[in-house]
DNA sequence: ATTTCGAAATTACAAAATGTTACAATTAAT
DNA sequence: ATTAATTGTAACATTTTGTAATTTCGAAAT
């Protein structure tokens, strides 16, 4: 998530249609034929601890994957954008809270569908088991990010990581969106608002970073960011 | 590892050897054929950017799984006990230092082997899914745990992480060694030795543990630390 | 068994980073 | 336009870290 993270993109099939083989296709199809659900700004998809019913492939916008303590306090352990899959590992329950953080639209997949054809297609299996590597290793650079690093450190390195994906998206000249509010950064990176809103100030003040209308973010001095990502 | 969580065994095969087909049985044996080796304490099994060639099976010891930052601050990212396999996923090269705490002895699973036997094989590859998704909600805990816990939530954390998997083991009653040191605790936790020695020490003035020789704890009052835990 | 030495752990105190609280200023929504 | 939600700023409190001195522990050698 923070630092090149491999995509879970093209589980169901990356082949085109016509290299498909009959059982392929046929699969194909329930995949494709799921449901769509749209979602709203804070609408939750579903919460920590409810039947694991389906797998979810984002289609638009970004939810916010994160875990709730008693008191309130929240984790967000990581993003899915477009094109990520919500909800994978053999599990009876889901184990985190997904909730949009802005309008989003989402592919439903049935869990039981998924995992029967994965039983006896090895290379879905691989796929899956693909997809939920890269999900660990951005889980792991989060946790070396968040257990590590400096508010500074922490924020750098978030932003390193949203130019990143912007650069992929075509988007360019560090140049982007802060799609998810103060609180959501405060939440993934383990800081409080007041912190973040400290610390973006400050990269302002370092005229390392420009911040339009508090959403939009310009890079002004790459070779500065990334050293105070460390 | 923080608090419940399922162990990544018996990738390679659970069933009775008679049980097995001939096809099986070769690659089940091409597996057991694998050479063992030992660790020294403080030794490494390989480091972050080394090829991954092997998977390796934890038979004895504990192995510290670890992401270094250019200055010298390291991140713990998980402990591997006996029963874990580590270096899953496929990637090209590990992505983290993976170094024995104590003495300790692994199997070497040559990594082409296991992930061709898996691309013919669903119910390997469902295996190996299913383990790095155990891994996947161990990081993200731990990312909870890091990212909210006060230092005394995260130690009160680890302690319950430690007597559940003593207990598993069947050695009883609130009574564990700490195999690793407190530098090794301090940075799985995101904290300083100094404050995982002060953080003991308070635990032990409250009288909800006993420390035998720094490395031997007693849990005195489990429902005191498990509301610590919070 | 005793001594010696080095590594690890503990403790106390000063310093820094982050969290708290409170309120003002924007921005978005009705 | 008015209200609610979000963001920004600042003073103050708390937690955690850093530093350094001291103690404990364990391995090696006598």
């Amino acid at each position: 998530m923070l630092s090149g993270t491999t995509r879970a993109h093209d589980i169901v099939s990356d082949k085109p249609h016509a290299l498909l083989s009959s059982d392929e296709r046929k699969q194909r199809e329930s995949f494709e034929n799921a449901p769509f659900r749209r979602i709203e700004a804070k609408e939750y998809i579903f919460c920590d601890g409810d039947p694991r019913t389906h797998i979810f492939h984002v289609e638009q916008g970004v939810i916010a994957l994160s875990k709730v303590l008693g008191d309130g306090r929240r984790q967000i352990i990581d993003f899915a954008y477009p094109g990520d899959y919500i909800g994978l590992g053999l599990r009876q329950d889901y184990i985190f809270d997904a909730q949009a953080i802005c309008l989003a639209k989402v592919k439903c997949i049935p869990a039981a569908t998924l995992e029967q054809a994965a039983a006896s297609d090895p290379n879905l299996a691989l796929k899956l088991y693909k997809a939920v590597s890269a999900e660990l290793a951005t889980a792991r650079n989060l946790l070396v990010c968040v257990g590590q690093g400096t508010a500074m450190e922490r924020i750098a390195m978030f932003l390193i990581g949203l130019r990143d994906r912007a650069a992929v998206s075509g988007v360019n000249d560090g140049v982007f969106s802060l799609v998810m509010r103060r609180s959501d950064i405060a939440d993934l990176l383990g800081l409080t608002i007041e912190t973040v809103s400290r610390t973006l100030t400050k990269l302002r003040g370092m005229r390392v970073i420009e911040i339009v209308n508090a959403t939009e973010i310009h890079i002004l001095d790459e070779n500065k960011l990334e050293q105070l990502a460390a």
